[in-house]
DNA sequence: ACCTGAACACCGTTCAAGT
DNA sequence: ACCTGAACACCGTTCAAGT
């Protein structure tokens, strides 16, 4: 790619191949995720992608984990930081950066799931956190509490859109877990379930939309009202030192 | 294996190979990611266990995905409700019942995860729910709020032990992507990243247990505050109906 | 009717050997 | 010194063919 002059790109077809660099692997991820799906963004499938083997990504990427998680970082900056830097209300603020960021993950269930287990920590994730802290900080919640409270928000953010995942491919089978799913429900023996019984439908109930949003409301309200103890969380009128 | 008076099991080794039944198949399948690890409960390996081809098991099983799915349930049999049943202040028992699940689940974080994509729903699960729906229950909690909120609880639960997860197997890993993870949020720019600069440590900091508590502390007292719109959900005064 | 051998189409990761 | 072909050790799932 930046091969001094290059006379023409190597080999015949294929959209300007990108250089072997971890910036050009990773935009070559980023590429073949959004038209084949993240099953298909695998070592393998990316060698071949920039006509090499597999060993030579190695040599820029520590693992398949990495790799993702990389990609996610990437796609989060399509995540709307604006309304921390807007006026109104930092609640409702605050769960509109949220909203932003699930729907981002909501097109990726896959990474969703990759990013509850290795946490992706690269700049736009770090961009996210330092628009979620500063809203919190708006709010007057203190610094141990709200850095804690980053987590919670976002870990409830990721797992709903992970677990949200309409099968990533195969929305079919995802209707048919669905059915089985409320077959259970309803199946449950009053004997053995009563109180699920009682709330049945419930359990499945709303879309999905609202859910979240409600839970966002609980994480935030309750947030508010739970100090940490053994810091200098001070909003409660503070039990003397002893 | 079931036929007829068998003179003896028919190959030297192993200890009383199970039918070839479901319960023979799942039965097999814990024992296996009790000795080796959730990685090599496999369809493969699994039927080299049952002395058969991958092919078999899928008359039994629909899926790798279904098979986690059922192991987990049977985990989930070690689960303590006790505290359901048992007298004391309804959040304390609450917490107590999560904690055990949650304990469950740490020592399978990969299970957790699974769970996290497609909830399990055996009759295990519905034990769990059943319990946790009847302590918000005695807590007073609208039956149409505690169907969303035991969502809540479990999702918040689940996702901790999908991503405590210490590396399943390599824990030396698990630790270096720990550091890793602390020399990007050191190496936040003050410039762009102010708030994370500023809470430096303090996001990573605590021992899990701490903030496991301090996240059930938030989400029970968030719940307590947060009415369902649209539903019987009269905890507040309420807005008249227009 | 029930079960399964064998095949299809893939994986991640390593390392010895080449340039 | 840098890169990689080829191999190692696996996967899930299907289906034609056997008993």
């Amino acid at each position: 790619m930046t091969a001094h002059p290059a006379p023409r790109p190597s080999r015949r077809e294929r959209p300007a191949k990108p250089a072997l660099t971890r910036e050009g692997i990773i935009e070559t991820a980023v590429a073949l995720m959004r038209s084949e799906g993240l099953s298909r963004v695998t070592m393998r499938r990316l060698a071949q992608e920039l006509d090499t083997g597999p060993a030579s990504l190695y040599v820029y990427v520590r693992s398949t984990a990495e790799l993702h998680a990389a990609v996610l970082d990437e796609l989060l900056g399509a995540v709307d930081l604006g309304p921390a830097r807007a006026d109104g209300d930092w609640r409702d603020r605050l769960v509109e950066v949220l909203t932003s960021y699930t729907a981002v993950l909501f097109e990726h269930p896959g990474l969703a799931r990759s990013a509850l287990v290795s946490r992706p920590f690269g700049d736009r994730y770090l961009d996210l956190l330092d628009a979620l802290l500063a809203l919190m900080s708006e709010g007057g919640i203190p610094r141990a509490r709200a850095a804690w409270a980053v987590d919670l928000l976002l870990q409830f953010a990721t797992a709903t859109a992970a677990e949200h995942a309409p099968g990533e491919k195969d929305p079919a089978d995802a209707e048919g877990e669905w059915a089985a799913l409320a077959a259970a429900l309803h199946g449950a023996s009053g004997e053995r379930h009563p109180h699920v019984t009682a709330a049945g439908a419930e359990l499945l109930s709303g879309p999905g939309e609202a859910r979240m949003d409600w839970g966002f409301q609980v994480l935030i309200s309750g947030i508010l009202h739970t100090p940490r103890h053994g810091t200098s969380d001070t909003s409660r009128p503070s039990l003397p030192k002893e």
